[in-house]
DNA sequence: TTTGAAATTATCGTATACAATATATGTAAG
DNA sequence: CTTACATATATTGTATACGATAATTTCAAA
């Protein structure tokens, strides 16, 4: 079903990629929910391929933690710990005022160009009420920064934060609304300052948009398994 | 053969998790070179285990840049180019100085403690010439940073920039023998800087340090694939 | 002798089948 | 009515088999 495999046969060897762009994109745009159970079987018939190729690519997906498997019992689609969330946002930090030191030194017009439509297209897709789709262009606001900054191996390692704080928007974020376009507002802040080549201040923007993005998130609970507790502890027992 | 598979049974599911180990190690350990072919026929009958799971953990080892898989082609101890090699030094210098601000702050008495133990170590295996058991203790005194620091996120990722620094030495350095002592002396006076709690220098000193390696690296020529032509260029053609 | 193409061989990519494990259900005992 | 255990079911782990692709060798022609 879907329209998954009907790729006739013009790229054999990337059927993969296929498939994992597409499960990709599901979780990235939050369709696919945190916890969400993930069988072998069922997106085998759901694609038109065997297990095995399933396997490679929910394997490949736990690499990038964006899935988790458990021995004997599956795959389920990452839910990140309070912890986690932590520990990411604050390496985003130290990753990306790196990537912005790099970018105000290196960057050329082209780049700036890209940046801008970019940054337009996000106002657009916040205009026209498309979240999920706004998630993505933010995550790739940051990637192009990276891929200016002209580190692949960094640019790869924060493809995987910015996948991952994707999920950690899902189960913690606040306000979406109000989240999205401060987060906007800030892109813009941090274009303007690459633009004046003020490479403090870049950083700065950057570091400090990282921090409101973590402080925007509800990480004051315990483990979101234990959230159960939380709603039902009032009133369980009472019935 | 070898003693691989003899695990009998006690632990089914870590089965990958062994031979990964293991060829993980022979990396490392600089038993398996840069461009070696890794044939799965042949990891398979080593190991006593089918292509299937020889796959897996290939696919593995291309996830952390250690193997690289070419299409119908096949597995392959990955080769890093002069670019990758400098681009994975830049990286560490970011992750590791956020790294060293962090032990600086946060550790204790028993992190002092290991990393002493460490360092004895890798002065031991210098002394007695040990030199694949040195590589494995020089990375390992990163990684105990790293854990000392407490994000794990920042340590996996470290994890996989030593690795591919130890890839790196087999086919970029200069001098074994020189660059060892030069590097347990410099982890030392990082040691040195932690114990005093005096931040600015163990950041400035493991920086210094990441450098250091760097330029104790041949990163001149082309990539390595061209170095035929460095090699031969002034003598083909006449015979 | 060298070059080029066809056939052969070896190796990888994918599907299928069977075995092992965990979960769920149902039944019986406390 | 609850709990514990045994059976049944579902799902994953691994091996094997077949098909596709790339490398190698062979043979013929220039």
């Amino acid at each position: 079903m879907i329209q998954a495999g009907s790729t006739d046969k013009l790229k054999r060897s990337s059927q993969d990629d296929q498939i994992y762009a597409q499960m990709f994109a599901a979780i990235m745009e939050q369709k696919l929910l945190p916890g969400t159970k993930l069988s072998e079987d069922t997106l085998g018939e759901i694609f038109g391929v065997s297990r095995t190729t399933i396997r490679k690519v929910l394997q490949r997906l736990a690499y990038e933690k964006v899935v988790q498997i458990v021995p004997n019992r599956g795959a389920y689609v990452t839910e990140p710990t309070p912890e986690e969330a932590r520990e990411i946002l604050e390496t985003r930090r130290v990753v990306e005022a790196a990537v912005m030191k790099a970018v105000v030194r290196n960057y050329n017009q082209l780049d700036l160009d890209a940046l801008e439509k970019n940054h337009r297209a996000e106002e657009a897709s916040i205009e026209n009420g498309e979240h999920s789709n706004w998630v993505a262009l933010s995550g790739d606001f940051h990637l192009l920064l990276a891929r200016i900054a002209g580190n692949k191996t960094m640019e790869d390692f924060l493809r995987e934060l910015v996948s991952r704080t994707s999920l950690i928007h899902v189960q913690y974020q606040k306000n979406k609304l109000a989240q999205q376009s401060c987060s906007c507002d800030e892109h813009r802040e941090i274009l303007s300052a690459i633009r004046n080549r003020d490479e403090k201040k870049a950083v700065k923007l950057m570091v400090d948009h990282l921090s409101a993005i973590e402080n925007a998130l509800h990480l004051d609970g315990k483990d979101n398994a234990n959230d159960l507790y939380r709603i039902f502890g009032n009133t369980a027992k009472q019935t």
